[in-house]
DNA sequence: CCCCATGTTGTAGG
DNA sequence: TCCTACAACATGGG
């Protein structure tokens, strides 16, 4: 699921749930994921309580009631989920278990995701040479980053050091909303088609969020409901087609998004 | 069995 | 330096 609108939506999903409320223990299923031994995970967390959930990009950062923060990466196939009275869901690789006997259960079925220990917000950004966040830039700012690229749009979209947020689906998504094709290079796009772009960068990742990344309730003009080879574009009845750019599948429209050089 | 999948990273080559 | 292509990681679904 994860991309910046996904994280978004853990992020309140953790904090409606898994705040102040001490951890008691933390269970590792699997320890593939952990950027640290797991003892300094304990030694970290344990007794300490969550305080407040933050997104950055496609980090989930927690700062607790301690001086480190727990920060979440989710890969292609993470989550978290929140339980109480049963077995650990399927694909959970460490279970926080609070005061209350509930748990909060961190999952990963392709074992892609990364769990970090944390001194705070900009030295994790830092650490991590992360872009500034795709919701928080300005269309200046935007602009400026992408000034003297020469590489694919696609590419420079979905490139975390760049800025932050945005993944395989939404490029696609956005780039076929600006009607830009994906293999563009960056500085042969026109300013006014950067500016379209910038705008539909904002407004796919809000419906996104509106929609909480349900395909099926995004409206019908957009790519995601016909994201297959062959089906047929909403716009124009052409057919959609798969290419790959920046060693990633993308799904664009031929018609729609021409190809200027 | 084959190919595909909302991600990241390292290597090789132009 | 910057860009692209490709493999690797690991697992499941069609």
């Amino acid at each position: 699921m994860p991309e910046l609108p996904e994280i978004s939506l853990f992020k309140d999903y953790l904090n409606a749930t898994s705040l102040n409320k001490k951890i008691t223990a933390i269970e590792f299923l699997h320890t593939g994921s952990l950027q640290s031994p797991k003892e300094e995970f304990i030694k970290a967390f344990k007794g300490k309580k969550f305080k407040n959930g933050i997104r950055l990009g496609k980090y989930l950062l927690i700062e607790t009631t301690g001086d480190k923060a727990l920060v979440m990466h989710f890969g292609m196939t993470g989550k978290i989920e929140y339980y109480k009275n049963q077995d650990p869901p399927k694909y959970s690789r460490v279970v926080f278990s609070f005061e209350d006997n509930d748990h909060l259960a961190y999952l990963s079925q392709r074992k892609l995701g990364k769990l970090f220990i944390a001194e705070g917000l900009e030295d994790f950004r830092e650490s991590q040479e992360l872009g500034k966040d795709a919701l928080e830039l300005t269309e200046k700012e935007f602009l400026e980053l992408l000034e003297d690229k020469t590489g694919s749009i696609k590419g420079v979209l979905t490139d975390q050091h760049v800025l932050a947020g945005i993944g395989n689906l939404y490029s696609d998504e956005m780039l076929y909303q600006s009607k830009i094709h994906p293999k563009t290079k960056t500085n042969a796009i026109s300013e006014k088609d950067k500016k379209q772009l910038f705008k539909q960068m904002k407004k796919v990742l809000e419906k996104a969020i509106e929609k909480e990344g349900v395909r099926e309730d995004f409206p019908n003009s957009y790519l995601i409901k016909h994201r297959k080879g062959g089906k047929d574009c909403p716009a124009c009845k052409g057919k959609i087609k798969q290419i790959k750019v920046s060693g990633r599948s993308t799904y664009f429209c031929p018609s729609c998004q021409k190809e200027e050089k």
